[in-house]
DNA sequence: CCCTTTAAGCTTTTT
DNA sequence: GCTTAAAGGG
């Protein structure tokens, strides 16, 4: 990585920064950054890191400390960052989760706790059994008899409330104290929630440590911001408030989905005035088209949003951009409709994986009769949920770099990955000179052609289940559940690990046993993806098929209707050129004699806006 | 055995 | 809000 001077500092990757997020990214005070859809803002925070490390303006030994919600989330943005300064950013840029910083700051300093707050080394996490029998030994024996859903909701928010150190002995203390320590032969257990108060208290009663924190985190970033949970705020203020740290938050109040969750509403407002923060708009969209923009900013005044000038990127023409609405009686019109246009598409050189169906909930509800027709015609569509939740897996992506380096050898990522990762579990490190080093590389090269010779013997009909023992094995298991805590619990693991046999199994038999096709589909390389709008959030498409945008699916409008409204720009924004809205007046299974749109009658007057949609109907007579 | 009442789910992440 | 499945009553 070369140094460069303030001034003569340039964003990485030829990336053009807007005036605003060019004022962000050099500022030197607390900022919010708030944003639309496609303004770029994790973008920013990459080049913001790239900016202070390049100048030197966050000079070694400190660090960038970037927290997202998501593990993927937080991944990204190290890759990225690692990608374009190379590895000797590496240790010097901690991007993680609320909850692996929580976690960490806990076992790290667990030993600064006194004594009678220090849960037991061999913690558990969110074990309901045990909650549960810690709730009925302290005598609460659920005397309004909730429904056992209010009843986890009770326990959670019980555990949530208590205020550290503990002073009283009500309820939740009595279950914390027994929590801590575990009792009747159970383990201890702690959820994320108790993580994230033991960790904010430990940085509350330990100045030293405090201390020690703020200066090695002399910038912090937080991503997602309006998702921010209260506790979680508390923790980044005990922190990091009145400290010399900078802090720069993004987010945008017009995503903000998340509030039945638990989002904190008021963490914009609070952090300008806890951080004496600036706060800056960035005004570009660089991901939708113009039309849909305008879609988009139609929208500003049901989401409580002061107009801004958006600008879409100056690459489209103004007239780029295409909204269908198609309204039909039967859900076998819609699919045939939907896959007619789908397949159109395909022809003309989009990726099946850039087009996406979007639900307001429940993917299987609204999506039968579309994959069964898209099938017909050769195209794939699958439901994400379990695929997206084995893939995010750091044992499934390392099985996963393994086949495919075993058998193509020409994928330096990968390579580099599973080398590093090899290196790690065996104790190598970061000994580059170490000889050590260079004798793993040499047993990790010998398996792979193991590996290679297994699949390819018998063309591809290798036994699933054994070459993946096999590879686990090398690797060794219990390094892999020494490395990843979250896999020494219950059957966790093991559940993984069939459920990964059973998709490649069926993936291989879709691709007459090629290995490598059969895992790129596993990681939906050849599938239009089909997900909740919730799931969708920080992703983006090249067309976008919002499938039941109907009252059925809306039912909760009439209580949060902010939040549903906040959901429907969600979903829209999605899209870069094509978005296509379909509403059917019957559906299967949600036996709904006939669907309407009264509560969100506000969606379709938007749509039916002269100028703005495409409107197709078709009625059966 | 049949009819009525009640419960639970629906948008989520995290080691 | 609207569903399905289980539990309850006669």
């Amino acid at each position: 990585m070369k140094k460069v001077s303030k001034d003569e500092w340039i964003p990485s990757d030829n990336i053009v920064l807007e005036e605003n997020a060019d004022f962000a990214v050099k500022c030197e005070d607390n900022i919010l950054v708030v944003a639309g859809p496609g303004a770029g803002k994790t973008e920013l925070l990459a080049q913001k890191a790239g900016y202070l490390f390049q100048t030197n303006t966050c000079c070694n030994p400190q660090k960038i400390l970037a927290i997202s919600f998501k593990t993927d989330a937080a991944e990204n943005l190290k890759q990225r960052v690692c990608r374009r300064y190379g590895d000797e950013v590496k240790s010097r840029f901690s991007s993680m989760t609320y909850d692996a910083f929580s976690k960490r700051l806990l076992d790290r300093f667990r030993l600064a706790l006194p004594v009678e707050l220090q849960p037991s080394k061999d913690y558990e996490i969110d074990n309901i059994e045990t909650i549960d029998a810690a709730f009925k030994k302290s005598g609460y024996n659920n005397p309004f008899n909730l429904k056992k859903r209010d009843l986890k909701q009770f326990y959670y928010q019980t555990l949530s409330k208590v205020e550290l150190p503990i002073k009283q002995e009500n309820l939740g203390e009595k279950v914390w104290k027994l929590l801590l320590k575990g009792f009747d032969g159970k383990k201890a257990t702690l959820d994320f929630k108790m993580i994230c108060i033991l960790a904010e208290y430990i940085i509350r009663s330990n100045p030293k440590i405090k201390r020690a924190l703020q200066y090695t985190y002399t910038y912090v970033f937080l991503d997602e911001f309006q998702d921010t949970t209260n506790l979680q705020y508390r923790l980044v203020k005990t922190c990091f408030k009145g400290s010399k740290s900078v802090i720069t938050a993004v987010g945008d109040n017009k995503q903000r989905i998340m509030l039945w969750a638990g989002a904190l509403k008021s963490v914009f407002t609070d952090f300008k005035s806890d951080f004496s923060s600036q706060e800056t708009q960035l005004i570009m969209n660089h991901r939708s088209a113009p039309r849909l923009v305008l879609l988009q900013k139609q929208m500003y005044d049901s989401l409580n949003e002061k107009s801004i000038q958006v600008k879409p990127s100056s690459k489209w023409n103004s007239s780029d951009g295409k909204i269908k609405l198609l309204i039909t009686d039967s859900e076998q019109d819609e699919a045939k409709i939907i896959c007619t246009d789908i397949k159109n598409m395909i022809d003309r050189g989009v990726q099946v994986n850039d087009i996406c169906i979007l639900c307001k909930q429940l993917p299987q509800n609204y999506s039968e009769e579309i994959i069964n027709e898209l099938s017909q015609i050769g195209i794939r569509a699958r439901i994400e949920n379990e695929y997206q939740d084995l893939i995010k897996e750091p044992i499934i992506d390392l099985l996963i770099r393994f086949i495919l380096l075993a058998l193509d050898r020409k994928r330096p990522n990968d390579w580099e990955y599973v080398k590093c990762t090899y290196a790690d579990f065996s104790g190598a490190g970061n000994a580059q000179q170490d000889i050590i080093y260079y004798e793993c590389q040499d047993k990790l090269t010998k398996k792979l052609n193991e590996i290679k010779e297994l699949i390819t013997a018998d063309k591809g009909k290798a036994d699933v289940e054994l070459l993946l023992q096999d590879i686990m094995n090398f690797f060794g298991v219990s390094h892999i559940k020494a490395h990843y805590p979250a896999y020494q619990q219950g059957s966790y693991f093991d559940n993984l690990i069939v459920k990964f046999e059973k998709f490649l199994v069926d993936e291989l038999s879709r691709a007459s046993n090629d290995w490598i096709l059969a895992l790129e589909s596993f990681c939906g390389k050849y599938s239009i993806p089909i997900m909740t709008i919730h799931k969708s959030k920080g992703l983006e498409y090249e067309a976008v098929y919002f499938v039941g945008v109907e009252d059925g699916a809306f039912w909760n409008f009439k209580s949060q209707p902010d939040e549903d409204r906040c959901a429907f720009f969600v979903a829209i924004s999605r899209a870069k050129q094509y978005l296509t809205f379909t509403y059917c007046s019957y559906r299967t299974k949600l036996r709904i004699p006939q669907q309407s749109h009264d509560s969100i009658n506000e969606f379709f007057e938007l749509l039916k806006t002269p100028g703005v949609a495409e409107i197709q109907e078709l009625h059966a007579d």
